[in-house]
RNA sequence: GGGCUUGUAGAUCAGCGGUAGAUCGCCGCCUUCGCAAGGCGGAGGCCGCGGGUUCGAGUCCCGCCAAGUCCA
């Protein structure tokens, strides 16, 4: 918790305010009111902007927007472009969640320096946590813009701080026509990311407008400050972090019943009239139903029980019977839904999510998902691309309309990709559904969960073609948080921080990428023997490169490096462990040559280089939906994991072997330079983060061609030196992400030379030229098919032909004629096809073959008598040292124990004497 | 990254240690002036791939490949 302290502000003191506690929630407020006793949030207080507008005019989403981000202009702030929705940056978070996320981890550690400060910036921003209430409760919304104003302070440097943060939000409210005396600042500690601070909610009207973070702590394992359950401490530099409700501003100024009704008002209705949903705001008595619902709505939070009381008391308050209230209330849900969860596509598909089964496009795909079943449940027919495209072309961003083509094409398939699953799901859920119809039992709730779970049926769909079925269900409200329980949690490991001191290693093989032999001095020995230099040669694994090799050599003693780590800026330098003990190790002031294997470095840059070659052709033939999914080179081999939304052709890839290499016939210089973080990203946008975002405020921009991406890799000077590029193989690691497998240089040669080496092989088993492998080898898989059934058809005569010899043979024992038979080197298949045409002629026959196989069956008679073959499989079989078992009309066994072949059939018989 | 599920005839699936099946579709014959329907017969299976266990594996175990699905 924070102090009172925290938040005395001689803003708030020059301005009239006073602070109270809320009797309600019990926090601390401020405001200019003097008869205001409750601190403006729901519960405590309920809207009451809607029907009555708080702002001197209504705004448009644009208009606000602007308004917004030129009123902090004006006042000194740097307005800066959005990022993306889809947070390629975070390895922690899928989507955008709030305008700090931009600058998370490295800008507010303080690592990186902000773009600009102070600065300005309206964030779309994605949010699935209450997915369930968008359309219902009036206010939540999946996709938002955050406008923001944030300043990045150090000690040393102080731009503003809480006063004049608190200052421009309230002349912000002010000017917009607000009431002051309605304008309450509510204390609130806050907490997220790793870092906290105290806050101010702002609230108006019931409608909180603004939050306004003071960031000065982060999470430290052990800090002295508790908040919500975690330890912090202060940080260096401390950070303004505000949000404002962009949707929310134009909520409260046009005063509607939902906030969809306020931003878009135009794709509502359009909306509503594809399915024939009648909706008049300006009839007074429907608009009311609404309003109330959002007001009431927003005092609490939604779940289904409490939705089915708000449901009632809504009701209650407008005089209404609670199902006409469903009838007009139900469908506009959706139709809110709809159009809002249409807008978070829009922003999803055009920032180049790919649909998936994993990450940030299993999101994507959950929403296509829900908004194809809420279009259903309306009606509309339409394709859900078209939907997304009038989203798409209502916002101002140009490269999405040129993307769109991609994007109807991804959503169609979706859309089909669904409708299948959907059909599989029905007949399961049939099949599960006269299962337990039968048994006059409910299908139980682990049955729903596992149609949910495994297959994607929802559970409403699962009921719907049940019940059609005449069987019941068993469906809980709180199914969704139980299929979520029924997954087992595994607590995340704690990454173990190591901190190496000294100073930064100098890195040499940037600038001398081809020198071979470097002198250093070794600056700490660590526990493990490790050493690190004052600059070194080698390069550390990172990037998906593996370590240089090499040696460090002192005093005429060679050392092995076997790896090479980088800790924060400090390269380590990882021996053969037992060879640095002979030698009595090293000490700190130590002078070692190093020496780099040159060959492995090479083949690596090789296939670094080549990665960013095989990546932009790929961009060039798939198209630029394109995004690295994670890179792995090694010296014989590389893969690149790209993100895709259907399998790689053929042909597609014929082509991007044939452009990549291309590239290299070019012969064009692979151009590295270090940026300054920011201008980098000003120059060449987020594309250039391709494998991930390094740290630091410096990156390293790697130039090839059309490609350009951060990297800290080792390449070739230019692509000529790559020799060849040969793709080896792709592989779909998950729906939406294509691996490509291929080889550079030697190894590229190496890999064609074993491919021809299978050829030629196989070629040569089938005693054909290469050219006549295929045909050959289909014409011979043909053959030995049908001479299979040739073989099949020739067994069943040699068992009719043996048929009458070993009937002849049958000797009768208790009234059984009983057929025991030894027969060569005949297979069981041969033995069980005599046999049971023995048996059909009323035998009890058991049969033998010299490579230790026993069958066994038994005819009419027999099976009347109680003679089973099993049994006497069983004990003929054990004579054979082996076992056997079966049916009592037909039963198999053997064993290895060849040579006791007369004595196992004698046994046998036995069986069937005594078992008669 | 983790969990669960599925790969069997052209299609949809059953079989879950003991001779690979059903339905639809396909081909032929019967019936008909012709068609549909019906009757009779037939073709069509590396039971995803590779190992292992076993006398015996579509079935059990391990790995791989392909696909589906839920979660972080």
């Amino acid at each position: 918790m924070f102090s009172e302290d925290e938040y005395r502000l001689d803003f708030f003191a020059d301005g009239g305010f006073e602070r109270r506690k809320c009797p309600s929630c019990d926090k601390f407020f401020w405001t200019r009111d003097a008869a205001r006793k409750t601190c403006g949030d729901p519960p405590c207080d309920p809207y009451t902007f809607i029907g009555a507008p708080v702002f001197k005019r209504e705004h448009s989403l644009d208009e606000m927007r602007e308004h917004y981000l030129s009123y902090f202009e004006a006042r000194g702030h740097t307005r800066i472009s959005r990022y993306p929705v889809v947070a390629r940056w975070r390895d922690d978070i899928y989507l955008t969640i709030a305008s700090i996320a931009d600058f998370q981890p490295f800008v507010t550690s303080g690592q990186v320096p902000p773009p600009a400060n102070p600065l300005t910036i309206s964030q779309p921003c994605i949010r699935l946590d209450d997915l369930d209430s968008v359309g219902r409760s009036g206010r939540h919304l999946t996709t938002f813009e955050m406008m923001a104003h944030h300043v990045f302070n150090t000690r040393s440097r102080e731009i503003y701080w809480k006063d004049r943060t608190v200052q421009l939000c309230d002349d912000l409210f002010l000017g917009l026509g607000m009431d002051p005396l309605a304008v309450t600042y509510k204390e609130n500690p806050w907490a997220g990311g790793g870092n906290a601070g105290p806050s101010v909610e702002c609230m108006v009207a019931g409608l909180e407008l603004a939050t306004l973070v003071f960031m000065d702590l982060k999470a430290t394992p052990g800090g002295p400050i508790q908040i919500k359950g975690e330890s912090y401490s202060k940080m260096d530099n401390y950070i303004v972090d505000t949000g404002y409700g962009l949707e929310r501003f134009v909520w409260a100024s046009k005063g509607t019943p939902t906030i969809y009704d306020a931003i878009f008002p135009d794709l509502v209705r359009k909306v509503a009239d594809l399915a024939g949903v009648e909706h008049n705001l300006s009839d007074p008595e429907y608009a009311e139903i609404f309003a109330q619902n959002a007001r009431l709505a927003g005092m609490v939070d939604l779940d289904i029980s409490s939705m089915k009381e708000i449901r009632e008391k809504i009701a209650r308050n407008i005089g209404i019977l609670p199902e006409k209230l469903e009838r007009i209330i139900a469908p506009m849900e959706r139709v809110y839904a709809v159009v809002d969860h249409t807008r978070c596509l829009a922003f999803m598909l055009g920032d180049g999510i790919i649909p998936s089964n994993v990450k940030a496009g299993y999101l994507a795909r959950l929403v296509i998902r829900r908004t194809l079943r809420q279009m259903k449940d309306l009606g509309i027919g339409m394709p859900l691309s078209e939907l997304v495209e009038m989203q798409i072309s209502r916002l101002d961003y140009p490269d999405w309309q040129e993307r769109f083509p991609t994007i109807s094409e991804i959503l169609a398939q979706e859309e089909q990709k669904y409708a299948e699953t959907l059909e599989k799901g029905r007949k399961l859920v049939k099949k599960t559904a006269q299962h337990f119809a039968k048994l006059g039992q409910p299908i139980p709730l682990k049955e729903m969960i596992s149609l949910y779970d495994t297959h994607g049926i929802p559970p409403e769909i699962a009921r719907e073609s049940a019940e059609e079925q005449g069987a019941t269900v068993e469906l809980p409200d709180n199914f969704y948080s139980l299929v979520a329980s029924s997954h087992l949690k595994s607590e995340q490991e704690a990454v173990k921080q190591v901190v190496i001191p000294g100073e930064k290693t100098v890195l040499l093989f940037y600038d001398h990428p081809f020198d071979q032999v470097f002198e250093a001095k070794v600056q700490t020995i660590l526990e493990d023997g490790s050493i690190v230099l004052d600059k070194t040669l080698l390069y550390p694994e990172g990037g998906g490169q593996p370590a240089d090799h090499g040696t460090l050599e002192k005093g005429g003693v060679t050392f092995q490096v076997i790896d090479v780590q980088k800790v924060g800026d400090i390269v380590v330098h990882i021996l053969e462990n037992e060879l640095v003990k002979a030698a009595g190790g090293f000490v700190p002031g130590d002078r070692v040559t190093g020496r780099v294997d040159m060959r492995r470095r090479l083949a690596h840059a090789r296939h670094h280089t080549a990665t960013h070659l095989v990546h932009d052709s790929a961009k060039r033939v798939l198209g630029k939906h394109i995004w690295q999914a994670g890179a792995q080179k090694s010296e014989d081999r590389a893969r690149l994991d790209l993100s895709h939304f259907k399998r790689i052709t053929e042909q597609e890839l014929k082509a991007i072997e044939l452009e990549a290499n291309r590239r290299v016939m070019e012969v064009i210089p692979v151009d590295t330079q270090f940026l300054p973080r920011s201008e980098a990203e000003k120059i060449f946008g987020f594309e250039l983060y391709q494998g991930g975002v390094p740290p630091g405020n410096q990156i390293r921009v790697v130039k090839v061609g059309s490609d350009i991406e951060a990297c800290a890799g080792t390449h070739v000077t230019n692509t000529g030196m790559i020799g060849a590029i040969k793709i080896l193989h792709t592989e779909r690691i998950q729906d939406g992400v294509e691996r490509i497998e291929f080889a550079a240089g030697e190894a590229a040669v190496r890999a064609s030379q074993y491919r021809d080496d299978l050829l030629a092989e196989s070629a040569g088993v089938l005693r054909v030229t290469s050219e006549q492998l295929p045909k050959t080898a289909g014409r011979f898989f043909e053959e030995w098919k049908g001479q299979q059934k040739e073989i099949e058809r020739l067994k069943e005569d040699l068992a009719r032909v043996h048929l009458k010899s070993l009937a002849s043979e049958a000797k009768l024992m208790d009234g059984l004629n009983v057929v025991v038979h030894k027969m060569g080197s005949a297979d069981i298949d041969a033995l069980i096809k005599a046999a049971t045409l023995l048996a059909e002629q009323d035998y009890v026959v058991l049969l033998g073959s010299d490579t230790g196989k026993l069958v066994a069956a038994i005819g009419k008679s027999g099976l009347e008598r109680g003679v089973k073959a099993g049994d006497m499989i069983r004990a003929a079989a054990k004579t054979l040292g082996g076992g056997g078992g079966g049916k009592a009309e037909l039963a198999q066994g053997g064993g290895p124990d060849v040579a006791k072949l007369d004595d196992a059939l004698k046994a046998g018989a036995e069986v069937a004497r005594t078992g008669a």
